[in-house]
DNA sequence: GTGAAAGCGCTAACAA
DNA sequence: TTGTTAGCGCTTTCAC
């Protein structure tokens, strides 16, 4: 069986009826107005009277007529997409910012591309690349380091960005990109205070990458508590890894099997506490008792570890929740200022610090 | 300044000239060919000279030239998307599949569209509906309940689907998508197995939501390796919650209780477990001294717990790159019969089972 | 090997 | 309030 659709200017030789995606123009003639009333209809514009309304919608309904957006943003511009990347959606700090992200751009009627970037620039720059070409709305990005290339050379008044964790180095580029961060000055100060007031003073750090800012500024923090405490910083005390398990592990391994032997260890996240809490495992220390550990990000991790972690929260799932709304209000044309935002950390005392023997 | 772009029939007023997108108008022009050809040298087509395609592909540098996938997606309904629905991308379990979808489809230049359905149909029916408008290519599914109405009614042929870790009641609607599940049969088999020949008779089961098939699914494992040892199955020992710490945690609270305590538990998930671990600890039962608990998927959380968790390996990883693998597989026209993928599972053994006192 | 021209399914200006 | 029509930026016949 062969018929015609009769669109305008359309002509196709179509096998069964069903098989076809209805077009606007289907339902433009089911309903006996013009495509251009169809389209009112279908982006509530309210120039349509409620009669003529009322028989596009039952068109609509009776063809099972699913608008095209791909067509849609040829002209508008606008997928409703946007895009999240993150250096590991399988790491349980990123999967709660996707979280915050996800449910925000749903909220707005968005979706979200989820990419992992592993913190790697040119993977970074590949998925960079292939979004624009997608005609992706807006950008999210938490994998930069802190001198980012890709976000430093980034047309942002073309496609939308916020930070989401990290700064770019310079103020002057900060100022023209919205960011939100937590504040990690504050969260290696507080976790530092917190074993200082317990009564340690050797106290190991274990931070993750340098080459990450939050990193650096943990360290200040660090660095910071310890000056108002009047206790001499010790350059040999701060290490740097890997944010994994293995990484804690294998730095804390080391450490705790030197003569001068930390009371304390503060690790950069709490992934890497867990690393440290196996190495003091296995080398027979008790934690608190012969070590106390403190952790950062409060992930669900910390919660579970075994002893539950004293940890630095952060706030997570608000973060990645604000940003897609930051995002998503820029993309309306809101003529809002560039905002840096910073969230407060807070520490969350559980069972693996206490004062030392 | 003013200036006229000669594309074609395309009239374009500009302010400044590199603020407007270049288009395959402008390629063309600059390499002194038709828009067809640069056409044919971005896709790769054979039929252009040497020569011809070093002009366009010069032209193309030196415009800074981005195609637009929406227009090209216009004609060839690709747009190189997968979306992937999930019940919560920040549980442990979904998001190692989610990293292992995103990274086979990475590898296939494609992006992933991450959706978050909290088990409910309803928000799962928007999303399938929100995401055909937007011609995504395919879609993988983790979130169905047994008799998910929407992927019943979903039109497969239009809109490729595989299921991952969930199947469909009806051994014929399962004839018609790919499927990829774990095999919770054997799961439920080996952790009942594992704590019948460590010597435990009382064995009570803490599931998660009925209505999720594997729930089912890993009761029929239980109750088949009871049988086989010839322990009679007590109703009263088969319980069901919701995937959650808490849930597993006050479950476990009110068994602990009874007068006929089990002496093992096995949790239908980690996070369940996680639960049944803290309720022991409040009610000072030792772990796995005074109660064996095995767990169910082997997250990150299984290793990390305290005590570490005998638990059951899930592929999680593995069967989100295969199922996106799949799907994209069967995308490019493979003509390739439906399949249904089993994937084993085994037993971890870990701290927290033992032999009862 | 290359170009002209007709769409893909919409939106939006302009007419009526 | 409604319809006509010209694109949006590509792909894809069909000529040459």
């Amino acid at each position: 069986m062969f018929l015609f659709s009769e669109n305008c200017k359309r002509l196709h030789v179509i096998m069964e009826v069903d098989a076809m995606s209805k077009t606007i123009y289907d339902v433009a003639k089911k309903a006996g107005v013009s495509i251009a009333t169809v389209s009112r209809v279908l982006n509530k514009k309210d120039n349509v009277s409620d009669e003529t309304k009322k028989r596009v919608l039952n068109a609509i309904k009776e063809l099972d007529y699913v608008p095209n957006m791909v067509a849609s943003a040829l002209m508008t511009k606008k997928m409703f997409t946007l895009s999240l990347l993150i250096p590991d959606i399988s790491n349980p700090y990123f999967s709660e910012i996707a979280r915050g992200v996800e449910d925000a751009a749903n909220n707005y009627n968005y979706n979200v591309i989820v990419c992992n970037t592993d913190y790697d620039l040119k993977k970074e720059a590949i998925y960079l690349n292939l979004l624009r070409q997608k005609s992706v709305d807006g950008f999210i990005v938490s994998s930069a380091t802190y001198n980012d290339e890709n976000i430093c050379n980034f047309d942002h008044k073309k496609y939308p960005l916020v930070l989401l964790g990290r700064e770019i180095e310079g103020a002057e580029e900060n100022k023209k990109i919205d960011i939100i961060v937590s504040n990690n000055v504050c969260g290696g100060y507080l976790a530092t205070e917190h074993l200082i007031e317990l009564g340690h003073r050797k106290i190991d750090l274990i931070l993750g990458p340098k080459e990450i800012k939050v990193n650096q500024e943990r360290e200040k923090g660090y660095r910071k508590a310890l000056q108002d405490y009047e206790i001499t910083v010790d350059e040999n005390r701060i290490h740097s890894g890997e944010f994994k398990i293995k990484s804690g592990y294998s730095k804390a391994l080391e450490i705790l099997q030197k003569k001068d032997r930390p009371t304390a260890i503060f690790a950069g996240s709490d992934v890497i506490a867990i690393g440290v809490l196996k190495a003091a495992r296995v080398l027979g220390f008790k934690v608190p008792g012969d070590l106390s550990v403190v952790g950062y990000d409060n992930t669900i991790l910390a919660e579970i570890a075994d002893p539950p972690l004293t940890t630095i929260n952060q706030q997570m799932y608000r973060m990645g929740y604000l940003a897609a709304e930051m995002l998503i209000k820029r993309l309306r044309g809101a003529k809002r200022p560039i905002q840096r935002i910073v969230f407060d950390t807070e520490l969350v005392v559980r069972k693996s610090s206490s004062r030392p023997r």
